[in-house]
DNA sequence: TAGGTCAGCGCC
DNA sequence: AAAGGGCGCTGACCTA
């Protein structure tokens, strides 16, 4: 059964139409007493609900409700849409119902704070609930496609995932993350400025120099390298380190400081971390390969050192889980290149044993570089050994990479689309890095859909327990959950992989296999 | 003052 | 060791 739901505003009492299996209204829509009621639904009736797009479950969460399944109007909308090779084109609700009615869609309005989106500013005020059911309606259609069903049901899954997520809010000391930057930084500057140990660092450049040199101006640290007789191109960290000059010490350490000072630092903690939780916004699908953005406070740029502010609630632990060599296994079972991925064990170190003389780093750096398209350099060289060694996995990327070059679209497992070619990409430079980008995509979105049908299928696992998915990040999730229970967590989650590979790729000998461990915080291994 | 682009670096 | 995919965020720098 599938009903979709208008949650409603200040003024509107959230309204429901129960749907017929084609998506065609079953009856009337009917007005809620509350939003409450949603519970009562869902417990009798289990539905996958249609919803506008991922904010309307907010409104729910918000009400204390929560809902097992659903089917995200505008997520699809933005798979179906690329699929037509027109992705970029507006895919919002009214855009879509627009099209439907065969009039021009409005570019997508932007989401406000607050409700949602702002209304067409011309013409009659639209009724969100028969938009959002003529839209769905016209959607299901187009999902005959087993596999495009299943993205279809992952991506909305994820929305769901989302928003719980940005509710319950990642576990954050403050007090440890404030202990971390003044031993790093020095006491925090009561009037902002720089942090007595950035300043000392900032010194120690200037006086290497002779003059005072602002070392977050690359122009000016350029002319400072000038003037000593080093002629850089860049500031670059990996280039200063091969220059022999005094100043170089002081300056690379003040950019590792200056970075965390600025990225993660006292100002970051005050806006974003809020009663022992940091409340990170998911972009669901909002990369192109179907990875998830963030909006505000970098929840997945999270540096190393800072995680250490991630700490369990007293009683309870973390179970931090990631999925060991996503992508080359991806690779593996998308081309049938089984012998790239046996068994269980740690790919680049089985891959070091056969090829690389036992250099796992190597073997790491061979297989990435197969995924990027790199060409030059010892990378090179690496690569053309892959391609005796796995003819059929490289004939795999270097496939998409030709399709790309050539302005074809390509599409991964699941059946997300690359976007279109842009005039001038039959340039021979732009085409070839359309090519290194649709070699990438088709990899990179397979794993991005293994990842999404996992955390569909933890979360049905976890429904009924106090265990909470917190972050989610590329190949990686945490969950926080009563310390008791976090083995059993662990367990769940290890299955939800299994499954997860199961339902993408069917019998594949192909093993995803994640590694959790049970820890206090996230920084412990 | 507000907005854009760039360089640089964090994550995967 | 060094040029190869996807992002978000910051300060510097420039223009309107």
């Amino acid at each position: 059964m599938r009903i979709a739901l208008d949650p409603g505003g200040r003024d509107a009492p959230a309204r429901v139409q129960r749907l017929c299996d084609d998506g065609t209204p079953a009856g009337a829509p009917e007005p809620l007493p509350h939003l409450r009621a949603v519970a009562d639904l869902e417990r009798e009736h289990a539905p996958r609900w249609v919803l506008a797009r991922p904010r309307t479950y907010r409104a729910l969460l918000d009400a204390g409700v929560r809902v097992g399944r659903a089917h995200d109007v505008e997520l699809v909308e933005g798979i179906l849409v690329g699929a037509d090779g027109r992705s970029g084109e507006p895919h919002g609700l009214a855009a879509a119902a627009a099209r439907l009615a065969g009039r021009v869609p409005d570019p997508d309005p932007p989401l406000d704070d607050d409700g949602p989106p702002a209304l067409f500013t011309t013409g009659p005020e639209r009724d969100e609930l028969a938009d959002v059911v003529a839209v769905h309606a016209a959607q299901l259609p187009r999902l005959t496609d087993p596999r495009l069903r299943l993205l279809a049901a992952a991506e909305s899954a994820g929305g769901l995932v989302a928003e719980e997520m940005r509710a319950h809010g990642l576990p954050w000391r403050a007090d440890v993350h404030d202990a971390l930057l003044t031993e790093l930084l020095g006491p925090r500057p009561v009037l902002g400025g720089r942090p007595p140990k950035l300043a000392a660092l900032a010194a120690q450049v200037g006086s290497a120099f002779g003059r005072e040199v602002n070392p977050d101006s690359p122009a000016e640290v350029l002319r400072a390298f000038a003037r000593a007789g080093h002629e850089l191109t860049t500031t670059r960290a990996w280039e200063l380190r091969g220059v022999d000059h005094p100043a170089v010490a002081p300056l690379l350490a003040y950019k590792e400081l200056a970075r965390l000072h600025a990225a993660h630092g006292w100002a970051w903690l005050d806006t974003w971390v809020r009663d022992g939780r940091f409340h990170p916004e998911y972009v669901v699908g909002g990369v192109v390969s179907g990875r998830w953005a963030t909006r505000g406070g970098g929840a997945l740029q999270i540096p190393r050192p800072v995680r250490a502010a991630v700490r369990a609630d007293p009683g309870w632990a973390l179970v931090v889980a990631d999925a060991a060599q996503l992508e080359p296994r991806v690779l593996a079972a998308l081309s049938g290149d089984h012998a790239l991925a046996p068994g269980e064990y740690d790919l680049y170190t089985a891959l070091a044993a056969r090829e690389f003389g036992g250099d796992r780093g190597r073997a790491k750096l061979a297989l990435l570089s197969a995924m990027y398209g790199a060409s030059g350099g010892q990378a090179g060289e690496l690569v053309v050994r892959l391609r005796q060694r796995f003819p059929w996995a490289m004939a795999y990327v270097d496939g998409a990479a030709r399709a790309g070059e050539q302005g074809r679209l390509v599409r991964s497992h699941l059946g997300r689309t690359c976007p279109p070619a842009r005039p001038g990409d039959e340039e021979p430079a732009a085409a070839r890095a359309r090519g290194r980008f649709t070699r990438n995509f088709v990899v990179q979105a397979t794993a991005a859909e293994w990842a999404l049908v996992l955390l569909a299928e933890l979360r049905l696992l976890l429904r009924d327990g106090p265990a909470e998915l917190v972050f989610f990040q590329h190949d990686e999730v945490l969950l926080h959950a009563p310390a008791a229970l976090a083995p059993a967590v662990a367990e769940a989650v290890s299955a939800a992989a299994d499954t997860a590979g199961r339902r993408l790729f069917g019998d594949t000998p192909v093993r995803f296999p994640l590694q959790a461990r049970v820890v206090d915080g996230y920084d412990e291994r």
